[in-house]
DNA sequence: GTCTATATCACGATAGAC
DNA sequence: GTCTATCGTGATATAGAC
């Protein structure tokens, strides 16, 4: 088994090679989040997925084990992805339009990525099986983290005071929501996009909120 | 068929007669939405709710002639209950105290009634299937309403400047999130009730973007 | 009214031809 | 690599004994 003659076995161990391996895998994963992402990993079905392809579902088992697999790659690059805004809170930067320029970024997130926040919402609301320990760790420090930052410019007097974690679980909330429920705001305001809308609304209410 | 005479045709027909039929059907709802809550309609099973209710699967049938018939049982009474404290936003009362008070009630029901607003939100990111034509109609001609309250508060100067479709869905997130996302809560605050904390919090944080 | 037993079907996953 | 055919399981729902 050398490293020149050696082909993918059964396209999961190891990158995929060819243009049309990746592009099936790519496909795969981007069914399997359309659909993950509306019914929750138990009310998926490999059907739906194998449609939504356009390949067979035999040929989904041959890019991916299994359907565990396939929502677990699906998590794992989520989670890559959604706390680097969180990272980015610069503590030496003007505390106000920091927190704004967050708010705007996970806005952002919703309007561009909303299935992937709703896959998100699904896990958590399934009891979070795949992701708890992430969540206890992970995440959990680095809100520890943010909440340092936070508290240091409310005692510098260039933030209004706040409750640190709250305020975090506000904005994830409030950005959040315009893509979880986005078929409720659909519903209740008509056609039209609500995130421009949203946008501003949202930076006048996290000015007042913020402003010292 | 006289009126003395007649039984409930499997117990569906009209509403339960005796203690125990009521006390049975009370037990698979509450089992049901234990189940539906957390999965979702199509990631629940029968199985589950059976074993969650203590009854056989077939005696669940014969209270309800169908899985789907549990879940709209669930969210008929939900939708009687959801908006009650939205219609009782009084427009004579003090503009920021009303819609304080609209806020607290909405974080009881989401303490209280965590699991109804993990269903709502269940069928909401599965495309409410079951409850678009009411988001439609009901509920949006509700916050129309609501936004003519909102709008006259402002024009009279007592309340700031405010988007008030927006601030609805505000305050929808912000309470609705201390349930629906109650793991991820728990996760990175630790053991401990949340909503004490939560409850502070949003009284600041509304009080600061409202106030005139 | 409640159970055991079962009909019927859809699901995830596998076998094997090509 | 991709397909057709199929296995075994678990799903909803029904039949019929008690």
């Amino acid at each position: 088994m050398t490293e020149t003659s050696a082909t993918a076995q059964g396209a999961t161990a190891g990158k995929p090679r060819t243009r049309i391996q990746r592009r099936n895998r790519e496909l795969i994963l981007e069914a399997a989040l359309q659909v993950f992402s509306q019914y929750g990993f138990r009310g998926a079905t490999l059907d739906q997925i194998a449609a939504e392809a356009g390949l067979s579902k035999p040929n989904l088992l041959y890019y991916f084990p299994s359907k565990e697999a396939m929502h677990e790659a699906l998590l794992q690059t989520l989670l890559e992805t959604w706390l680097d805004p969180l990272r980015a809170l610069d503590p030496q930067g003007a505390p106000l339009e920091e927190i704004l320029a967050y708010v705007r970024r996970k806005l952002e997130l919703a309007r561009d990525y909303p299935r992937e926040s709703r896959l998100f919402a699904n896990e958590i609301l399934q009891g979070a099986p795949r992701i708890l320990p992430y969540l206890e760790s992970d995440l959990r420090e680095l809100v520890a983290q943010t909440c340092v930052i936070i508290r240091g410019w409310t005692a510098e007097g260039r933030l209004a005071p706040v409750d640190p974690v709250h305020l975090i679980f506000s904005i994830w909330a409030l950005t959040q929501h315009y893509a979880d429920f986005e078929v409720q705001v659909t519903a209740v305001l008509g056609e039209g996009d609500p995130f421009e809308a949203a946008g501003a609304h949202l930076d006048v209410m996290f000015r007042r909120m913020l402003t010292p």
